[in-house]
DNA sequence: CGCCGGTTATCAGTAGTGCTGACTATCAGT
DNA sequence: ACTGATAGTCAGCACTACTGATAACCGGCG
């Protein structure tokens, strides 16, 4: 967009990274229908996959409110992926705990969201996408904090 | 995240991806803020500064809804940045029209957006940043059908 | 001319989202 | 026992983007 006497201001990057982030979270939600899941559960599900943290555990790890928790444990305990448990030490906690079918799931739902990176990216050959990783890795790394 | 023996699956770039796009969505709002403007209405401002598109033209330049359109346009005229007219060829069109205060705005919102996204790609240096630009791109320009 | 299907802009109502605030149960310390 | 803090839950709110209905208007056709 020219706004000046012949000098462009450059905002497409950051503009054509917000719609590719756009783009991918929705490849990523259809890539899960089949299993009527979305991309936090699978979040989730990777982390209890790890441990039996508690549902508070589960906020800080992920970034998620208390309450959409509830709900998404809530989702997995209805699917039988998970379920929970009074904590033996700390009778307020829930641990949530990774059902067999629970793992089974993962395992799919990880197939699954392969396969649709590998459609997001397959416009780039190998050795870019690489690059590309990398590129994505650092920024990613230097905004951890937030 | 091991969900075998020892092989990993890796979904990472395009979970990254996804955040990063959020982060810099949410860069560019706060960048706004000081204009009481969003995104969307700097998109539309640059479509207008280009020429006099009614607002279903704009719809289908930017995608966005014909209701979402309305107030977008709403805000613009309350903010001064534009105003509508009734089209003399076809008087069931609004044609929107952007102000002197309107390009100044834009001027400065690309200005502020420029130094967002500055802020957001700050962790690379300049070679990698043309090649960050280079392969988003090329990822963004094979979904432009979608 | 008058009718009619299609288009433009608008508004009300709706569904989905993520959050705040209130509440209960429980813990640790006094 | 009493106090302040924490874990989980639920109701309600704010925000978003959409569907469907409506009014004004266009172009064409009998």
């Amino acid at each position: 967009m020219r706004t000046g006497a012949g000098d462009r201001i450059d905002t497409h990057t950051g503009y054509m990274l917000v719609r590719l982030g756009v783009a991918a979270a929705a490849l990523f939600d259809d890539a899960l229908i089949p299993l009527n899941l979305r991309g936090r559960h699978v979040k989730v599900m990777g982390h209890i996959h790890d441990g039996t943290p508690s549902q508070q555990d589960l906020c800080r790890l992920t970034g998620m409110d208390r309450t959409t928790m509830v709900a998404v444990v809530d989702d997995l305990e209805r699917l039988g992926h998970a379920r929970r448990e009074r904590s033996a030490t700390d009778r307020r906690k829930h641990v949530v705990i990774l059902t067999a079918e629970g793992a089974a799931a993962l395992t799919e739902a990880l197939r699954l969201l392969a396969e649709a990176q590998e459609e997001l990216l397959s416009p780039l050959p190998a050795a870019e996408r690489d690059q590309f990783h990398d590129l994505v890795s650092r920024l990613f790394a230097a905004r951890a904090g937030e």
